[in-house]
DNA sequence: CCGTTACTCGTTTTT
DNA sequence: CGAGTAACGG
């Protein structure tokens, strides 16, 4: 081990790695260099051991990040230090740790071990299905409202009885009704929302004091990064696992809590002091990422703010530039100018395209600057917004795993069970639902029993067919790895199929996500240093990804929101759409507090940037398909004057670098976004048909028989099944492909030949 | 039962 | 403008 490493750091970064023992809580200014900290402590303590000259144990170690990927950078970093000790540490997010150990300890509070988790959308469907149920108007309560309360309340660690206490109106009184119910179905689901992984452990360690110290003993060394934006749940977790040795790090910037909307408490960190009395205190102030200027900027609007730890964030980095504001009339003007000072600047600077980031309160304004950058042939790589795992064809193939691990999971069976369609209803699952309610049985024992639970259904056979089918890929599952046992669902379940009869390019990109999957999936099997290579294993990782953990790795401009860059860094950096009532945000001024989370939001902002900050507004922006007028923010208006340059001089340095950019295009032709991907839809050919158009008796059609359809046009026959009002007919048509038809409303007409 | 069409309503931010 | 829902015709 290189044992220099001391050297390279500050006076207060030595302390903060040296101090090996007792509650600690290092405030960590923005570009401070906390995660270079965290490495070297976490190393410290492997190679020289704690203050009292023991060496440090790495399955002792749990620290605990913000994301999985932050995770994974910090592990490959003590690893280059200290050795393949590294790979025993704890190191994930909340969410992640804490899944692996309700895995294990599932039996004890009520859950097999192969329970699912449930993200937004399915928690949120779950509510819904609720609100049905209870005839509850979903138009005036709304699901995701509903759900918020019960998250939030859960969060607090306010269960549904309990809640009670709190009915005071309407609103409150329907959370207290689906809350319930909301929660007897996650059980009987035996699925957890993302609440429940931090839930969870508590209700596990408050009723079983043996593994509470089992866990105790096991991490004696806790460290809790982004300590600004726990919730409280995750705070009583930290003060339970703690409580024994006191060995607890917490690092996080007051002045970056920028969650509290999921319920982040920042008073956690302002009142860290008040828990541990004996707390050493350590503040990182100096900053090595920015230029004076942009430190300047960041430190006039903070200050702006309250609630806050005194703390003086300086730099001795080289002056740079002056920060830029840039004015445009329109949000596609906006866009071009983003466009057009990237591909001057990467020149002028000598930078790499993802050495730029655009970075925006609200995903919905990432569109405009995508367009605007492909105009110009710039790549662009957004993250977030709907990301790969929240497809439809993704969720989809994934609610097929889902069931066929844990044949309980109620949104994932309601998801698959008709798609692709196999003639079960919504009408028809309604019923399996009462069945299953009413029986007090699981809703897998009446699907596999239909006849019993829904005597004499037309569908029974449709059902027993679906419920034989997931018992096959139980069955492959338990003598296969993830990745044969993905392809054999894949093509099995009908949903491949389904894809590949649609053509549009659409169609077309829904197989190659498909694709992707499985490729993910193989990849996962593949990795050599994995023990566990089972679908169940598999699907908990996917469950828990986050928009920061995809990252392919191609030379292209970044765009995403504030909240996605926390932690980043880049040398150029766009803030678009800084203007009244979208930042700070419409919704945040009915109080002081949400303001000052828009002003640290900001704060955030400017300081991802190292060396180029460009703040900018436009005096149109669409809303709602209309344009509306806009004015810059109050935040630009707290800043001193004298940092700002208020007009760029785009144009010029635009027409100096034109014949390089012109270059890399020659370069570069082949270049496409997904969203270019037209969505238009197929246009039938018009047929010359001009004959009266007579329908025949549908006793008389045979297959191979040439038909004629008003709108579908000609096609053949290529099958009939059913009869009576059910009668169905296979018609391929020349113009649209293969339709089944219901002969009872369908008119066909014989074609002579 | 299924697909198409006409309307409504919304944007914070995400593990 | 676009996603998602209700209503309707085949």
């Amino acid at each position: 081990m290189n044992t220099d490493f001391l050297t390279t750091l500050n006076p207060p970064q030595k302390e903060a790695v040296t101090t090996t023992d007792g509650p600690i809580m290092v405030i960590a200014g923005a570009g401070s260099g906390k995660t270079h900290v965290l490495t070297c402590r976490i190393a410290y303590m492997l190679e020289y051991g704690n203050e009292a000259g023991e060496k440090v144990d790495s399955f002792d170690i749990l620290a605990l990040t913000f994301t999985n990927k932050a995770a994974k950078e910090m592990r490959e970093r003590i690893e280059k230090m200290v050795g393949t000790e590294a790979r025993n540490i704890w190191m994930g997010t909340f969410h992640s740790i804490f899944s692996r150990i309700l895995r294990v300890q599932a039996e004890k509070i009520g859950y097999s071990r192969d329970f699912t988790i449930y993200d937004q959308e399915d928690a949120q469907g779950l509510v819904k299905t609720i609100l049905k149920e209870l005839k509850i108007d979903e138009k005036v309560f709304k699901p995701n409202y509903i759900h918020n309360r019960i998250s939030m309340a859960k969060n607090m660690l306010v269960s549904a009885s309990e809640y009670e206490q709190y009915v005071r109106d309407e609103w409150s009184e329907k959370t207290h009704q689906v809350y319930k119910i909301y929660e007897q179905r996650l059980k009987s689901a035996n699925a957890m929302d993302f609440d429940d992984l931090l839930i969870k452990p508590l209700e596990l360690f408050k009723n079983n004091p043996d593994v509470l110290a089992q866990y105790q003993e096991r991490f004696r060394y806790i460290l809790v990064d982004e300590y600004q934006d726990t919730n409280h749940a995750q705070y009583m977790i930290t003060r339970y696992l703690a409580h024994k040795h006191e060995n607890i790090t917490v690092v996080g910037d007051d002045a970056q809590s920028i969650y509290s909307f999921r319920g982040a408490n920042i008073q956690n960190i302002l009142n860290f002091n008040k828990d541990y009395p004996q707390a050493k205190i350590i503040k990182l102030e100096q900053n090595y990422r920015s230029t004076p200027n942009i430190l300047a900027v960041a430190n006039d609007v903070i200050q702006k703010n309250k609630d806050q730890i005194q703390k003086t964030v300086w730099t001795a980095n080289q002056e740079g530039e002056k920060v830029t504001v840039i004015r445009s009339l329109t949000e596609q003007d906006e866009a071009n100018r983003v466009a057009d000072i990237i591909r001057s600047s990467r020149y002028e600077l000598n930078l790499a395209l993802k050495d730029f980031v655009i970075l925006y309160r609200t995903n919905a304004q990432s569109r405009a600057i995508e367009e605007g950058l492909r105009k110009v042939g710039i790549p662009a790589r957004v993250i977030g917004g709907m990301s790969f795992y929240q497809r439809k064809e993704i969720k989809d193939l994934i609610a097929y795993f889902r069931v066929t691990l844990n044949d309980n999971d109620e949104v994932a069976l309601k998801r698959i069970i008709n798609y692709p369609t196999r003639g079960i209803g919504d009408a028809t699952v309604e019923k399996i639902m009462q069945a299953a309610s009413v029986s007090k049985n699981t809703l897998w024992q009446v699907l596999n029993n239909i006849e019993q639970y829904i005597p004499n259904s037309r569908i029974s056979g449709a059902v027993q067919d679906f419920a034989t089918m997931i018992q096959h890929f139980r069955e492959y599952n338990e003598t296969h790895d993830a990745y044969e046992t993905a392809k054999y669902i894949v093509h099995q379940c009908g949903l491949f199929k389904e894809l590949k009869s649609d053509t549009s390019p659409e169609g077309v990109s829904r197989i190659e996500n498909i694709q992707e999957l499985l490729n993910a999936i193989k990849f996962f099997t593949d990795d050599a240093t994995r023990s566990d290579k089972s679908l169940s294993f598999f699907l908990q990782e996917v469950s828990l990804l986050t928009n920061a953990d995809l990252s392919p790795d191609e030379d292209a401009v970044t765009l995403m929101t504030i909240h996605t860059a926390k932690g980043l860094e880049f040398p150029v950096v766009f803030v678009v759409g800084v203007e009244e009532d979208l930042f700070p945000s419409k919704s945040s001024l009915n109080s002081r507090s949400e303001l000052e989370e828009e002003r640290r939001l900001f704060y955030v902002a400017v300081t991802r940037a190292k060396k180029r900050l460009f703040l900018s507004y436009s005096e149109q922006r669409y809303r709602f398909g209309n344009i509306s007028d806009s004015t810059a923010s109050r935040f630009i208006k707290e800043i001193n004057p004298e940092l700002l340059n208020l007009e760029g001089k785009a144009s010029q340095i635009i027409r100096k670098h034109e014949k390089n950019h012109q270059e890399y295009l020659q370069k570069n032709l082949h270049y496409t976004t997904k969203s270019m991907l037209s969505t238009q839809k197929a246009v039938l050919p018009k047929e010359d048909f001009n004959g009266e158009f007579i329908p025949c008796n549908p006793a008389d059609l045979q297959v191979g028989m040439q038909v004629r359809h008003e709108k579908f046009g000609k096609g053949k026959i290529t099958g009939l099944e059913g009869i009576g009002g059910n009668q169905k007919a296979h018609v391929f048509f020349n113009a649209v492909g293969n339709k089944t038809l219901l002969l009872k409303y369908a008119k066909l007409m014989i074609v002579q030949e």
